[in-house]
DNA sequence: GTCTATAAACTGATAGAC
DNA sequence: GTCTATCAGTTTATAGAC
C-alpha cells in the first residue's frame, strides 16, 4: 500500500465542513492513483475508484467532474513529487556525495510512492498522451540546469567526462525499475515483494558501480 | 513504426492458402503489438486492431477468438524475443566484451523493438497479470544462470565484486528506458524521435560507465 | 452534499447470410 | 473464409428526488 496522498492545505484556518471536503478528496486521490497504477487510465474505472475511496460513483463526479479530470490531478501530484526531490546536485557540492545522495533519494522516492511513480512511467510508455508540456518545458529546463552542474565538475577534472543528459536517463531508469519492475525485481529475487533490505542493496550497489564509473571513486 | 511480426512458417512447403493466412496473422500480429503499445490491454480495442490489420472486425475474432488469446501471441512473441538476444555471458568470455556486447545488444533490441519493450514493460508495470509464470521460471532461471557465471569472473579476481542479480537490473533498466520511455528521452533531448546517434552514444556512455563501475576499465 | 435511476456511447463477441 | 447486423454487458456521466 502507498501513502495517502495529501491535499494541499489551502492555508488560512479550515472549518470543520473544508476538513471534511479535505478528507475525502484525499481519499479520492489516493484511490484513483491506486487504481491508475495498477488498470492504467483506460483500464481504471470510474466506479472502482469510488469503491476504493468508500463513496457512491455520483459523489466522486461530484468531487472531480470528469475522469480526465481526476487524472490530471493525481498526475500533477506526481510530477511535483519528482521535481521537488531534494537534490543536491549543485556546483558547490561534492560530486562523489551529490551523485549518491540523488540515487538514495530516487530510490527511496521509488520504495515510499511505487503508485505514483507506476502511472507516471505507464504515462510515458504510451507516449505521454496526458502529460501536457511537462516533458518538453519543466523537465527540459531542469535538465538543462543540472547538465550544466555537471559540465562544471567535468571541466574542473573532478569526474570523468560524459553527456549529462544520458547519464540521468541512466539513473532515472535504475532507480525508478525499483518501483515500476518490481514484480519482475521480486520474482527474481524469489519473493513476494521486496523488502527494505533490498532497496538498501540496490542503492548500495547502483552507487558503488555510478561513482565508480564517474572516475568518483 | 516496428517491424512487422513474423508469423513462424510452419516448415513444410506452404501452399498459396497457408502463405495468405499467414501473411494476415503477421498483420494481426503487427496491428496488435502497435495498439497494446499505445494503449495497453484495457485500452486496445478489437475494433481499433482490425482497423489497423486493414480487415473487418469479424474476421479478427475469425483468427483469434478472444481479445485475451491475442494479447497472449504478442505477448509471447515479446518474451522469445527477449530470451532470445544473443548475449555472450559465458564462463569462457572475456567480461568487458560480455558486458560491452550485452549492453549494445539490448539497446538494439530497444531501438529495433520499442512497441514489444512497450508491451512487455506495461505488462510489468500493472503487476504482471497475464504473464503467468514465466517470471517466476524462465526469467528466474535465465538470471540464475548467467549470475553463476558472474560470481565466478568474480571469484577469479576479474571484476569488482557485485550482486549480479542487481547487476541485470540496473542493465535492464538502463537499455530498455530508450525504449520504454523514449518520448521523455526525445523530449529532453529536444528531438521530435530519437534518431541513430542518440542510441549509439547512449550504448557507448552506457558500456563506458557500467564497465568503469566493475572495474574492467 | 448525497444517492437512486438511467441515459448514451462503447466494448468484446456472435449469428447467420453469402 | 468473409462480412452485415446485432446482442449483451460495461463504461462515463447526469437528472432529479432527498
Amino acid at each position: 500500500m502507498d501513502l495517502p496522498l495529501e491535499s494541499g492545505d489551502d492555508g488560512a484556518a479550515a472549518g470543520p465542513r473544508e476538513r471534511a471536503r479535505a478528507r475525502i478528496e484525499a481519499k479520492i486521490l489516493g484511490a484513483a492513483e491506486s487504481v491508475f497504477a495498477e488498470h492504467g487510465f483506460s483500464g481504471a474505472s470510474m466506479s472502482e475508484i469510488a469503491r476504493r475511496a468508500g463513496i457512491p460513483k455520483p459523489n466522486l463526479h461530484y468531487y472531480c467532474k470528469t475522469k480526465e479530470e481526476l487524472y490530471q490531478r493525481v498526475l500533477r501530484h506526481i510530477l511535483d513529487l519528482w521535481l521537488s526531490t531534494a537534490d543536491e546536485i549543485q556546483a558547490n557540492a561534492d560530486p562523489a556525495a551529490a551523485f549518491a545522495h540523488y540515487i538514495a533519494a530516487k530510490i527511496d522516492l521509488a520504495r515510499r510512492h511505487p503508485l505514483a511513480s507506476r502511472v507516471f512511467a505507464n504515462e510515458l510508455i504510451h507516449g505521454a498522451p496526458r502529460l501536457g508540456d511537462f516533458l518538453e518545458n519543466e523537465l527540459q529546463d531542469w535538465v538543462a540546469k543540472k547538465s550544466k552542474v555537471i559540465d562544471g565538475w567535468v571541466k574542473a577534472g573532478k569526474m570523468h567526462p560524459v553527456d549529462p543528459r544520458h547519464l540521468f536517463f541512466m539513473l532515472w531508469a535504475a532507480t525508478q525499475t525499483y518501483a515500476d519492475f518490481a514484480v519482475q525485481i521480486a520474482a527474481v529475487l524469489g519473493r513476494k515483494s521486496l523488502k527494505p533490505a533490498d532497496y538498501d542493496r540496490a542503492a548500495l550497489q547502483t552507487t558503488e558501480i555510478v561513482l565508480r564509473g564517474l572516475g568518483l571513486k
